[in-house]
Order: C-alpha cells, then structure tokens, then sequence
DNA sequence: CATATGTCCTGAGAGC
DNA sequence: TGCTCTCAGGACATAT
C-alpha cells in the first residue's frame, strides 16, 4: 500500500506506544510465509524484550522504531506492509506483533497481505551503514527544490518514473508521482533535462502541498481496500484523486481535459490530456 | 490473462 | 580495457 502520507499515517496511529516497555515481541502462529528479516526471532527477543519505545521515525516510506539500549527496528511495509494498532484485516497475514507491559493487550502488529515487506533489526552505525548502501535520497518533505533539480535534471528519463527513484527523493510513489505532476501541470513524459526552472519549482511545491495534504486526509484506500487507520477507518484521499484511476473523467483541475492512462516502466500514469504540458 | 500502492538485482550500453 | 553511471526489465508473492 503505503507511499510516504500512508505510512506517515501509520507512523501517528502507533505513536501512542511511545514511552511502552515492551512485554513480548514475536511472529504470529497463523502467518502464512515466514517474514523477510535479518535477524532470528530469538535474536530480536533478546534485543527488544524489556526495552522502552523511545522514538517512531518515517524515513521515506519506512518506519524506524527506536528502542532503549540503541536497538532499531526498521519496518519496510513495500506493496501490502500494514501497521496498526487496531483491528484484524486478515488473520492469515499477520507478521508479527510487539505487546507492552501493563496495557492490557496495547500492541501494534505488522499484516502484510503479498509477503514482501522486511524488517531489519539495527542500531544506530547498521542503519546508517544501510541508508547509505542502498541510498536513500532526502525525504520528499524535506528536499529543497535545488536538491531535487541537481539529483534529477541531468537524466533522460521521464519525470513521472524518475520521481519514483528513491535515491533522488524519497517517498513518492505510483499515486502522487501521478497527482503531483497533474497538480504541476507536467506531462508525465517530459524528459527530466528538459524540464525548465520554472517547471521544477512547480513540481516541487506541489510535490509537497499534495503528500502534505493526503497526509492531513490520513492517505488513501484503493479498491482493494487494503491500507486504513484502523479496521473501521480507511483513509479519505481517495476521494480527493484528480488522476489516479479517474481514467475518461473531467479534469477537476482545468475542467476542461479528460484523464488518460498510460504505461510507463510497466507502471500506469493518469494525466489530463489538457493542462499537463 | 491483466491489474495492483515497492524495492532489489542483473545486464546492456554510454561516456570518460 | 576498465570504471562508473543510466536505464530497462524481471523477480518477489498474493489477490481480484
């Protein structure tokens, strides 16, 4: 599910356990796959049973859970990565779950559907070793927009897939890599070197006004239905989409266009045929 | 069969 | 030749 508004989404209905000793942490009996990890679970019991959750940070579209004693958890939640505090999408697809001491049965589980999210168990030097190996841009919220001209103006790529390269900014994905540039008023297939200044400064306010508004709208739930708050609350963005899955409808923006779908990179983009120049 | 919110790996090609 | 960087494509796993 989750793009940088749907796991900062996650990241406030979880910080409540900020300041929780940790009773049990461990998978569940009814997962289906076990989880992608780097350490064992005995491992991770022995470095988190007992310790204080001091800190729940987003770096982009992950979640690092910091406990006393320097111990890190990182949680990539990937296509179908859930973490709530409430409710149970699906049994089957429970991961794992953390309990804290004298809360009767506070916790917050990780569900993931397809399998393909990870968690790694850190501390402070690992996890900066792992940004930097795998590097991990600025943060979308953050990145100034000389930063974002100088990581992808030079390439020959087309804006809407460059924008989903983590190393150059982290945190937009297939859903507001579309509404951002609609908002911008960007073809999606405008190759990066040839977007103007002016151009870049719109895509970058708007990279920003649109994640900082699905954030206030606590993300979006598609279809499937998968990501929401809690079992009874799914996020409200989707019904603010000006593209993404509006294919045939009026532009809301100009009012004038119709929204189209493309492929690229084997991904769908929606734009509007007549205001993305 | 086509579609789906993400990330990692491999290999080809370009340019120095 | 060889190093580095870019970019395209596939794999991963499951559901509709």
């Amino acid at each position: 599910m989750p793009e940088l508004p749907e796991v900062e989404t996650m990241r406030r209905s979880v910080a409540p356990s900020v300041g929780r000793r940790v009773e049990s942490i461990g998978p569940s009996r009814c997962r289906k796959k076990p989880l992608k990890m780097n350490a064992s679970w005995p491992e991770i019991r022995r470095a988190i049973n007992g310790k204080q959750l001091k800190k729940i940070e987003r770096i982009g579209k992950r979640l690092v859970f910091r406990f006393s004693g320097d111990r890190i958890l990182m949680v990539e939640p990937r296509m179908s990565g859930l973490i709530l505090a409430e409710g149970e999408p699906n049994p089957q697809s429970l991961r794992f779950e953390i309990l804290f001491r004298g809360t009767r049965g506070k916790r917050i589980a990780f569900w993931d559907q397809r399998g393909l999210g990870q968690v790694f168990l850190l501390d402070d030097q690992s996890l900066s070793e792992f940004l930097s190996r795998s590097q991990v841009g600025p943060d979308a919220l953050d990145i100034s927009v000389e930063k974002l001209r100088q990581n992808l103006a030079t390439r020959k790529i087309a804006i809407k897939p460059a924008l989903l390269d983590q190393k150059a900014v982290a945190g937009v994905g297939n859903i507001y890599a579309s509404e951002l540039l609609n908002a911008a008023r960007v073809h999606p297939a405008r190759r990066c070197c040839d977007l103007t200044g002016y151009e870049w400064k719109r895509i970058h306010r708007c990279m920003q006004q649109v994640l900082n508004s699905a954030i206030h709208h606590e993300g979006s739930t598609l279809r499937d239905g998968t990501f929401r708050r809690s079992l009874d609350r799914p996020g409200n963005y989707q019904n603010l989409h000006c593209v993404y899955d509006q294919g045939g409808k009026v532009c809301p923006r100009c009012g004038k266009g119709t929204i189209k779908r493309m492929v690229q990179a084997q991904r769908s983009t929606w734009y509007c045929d007549h205001c993305q120049k």
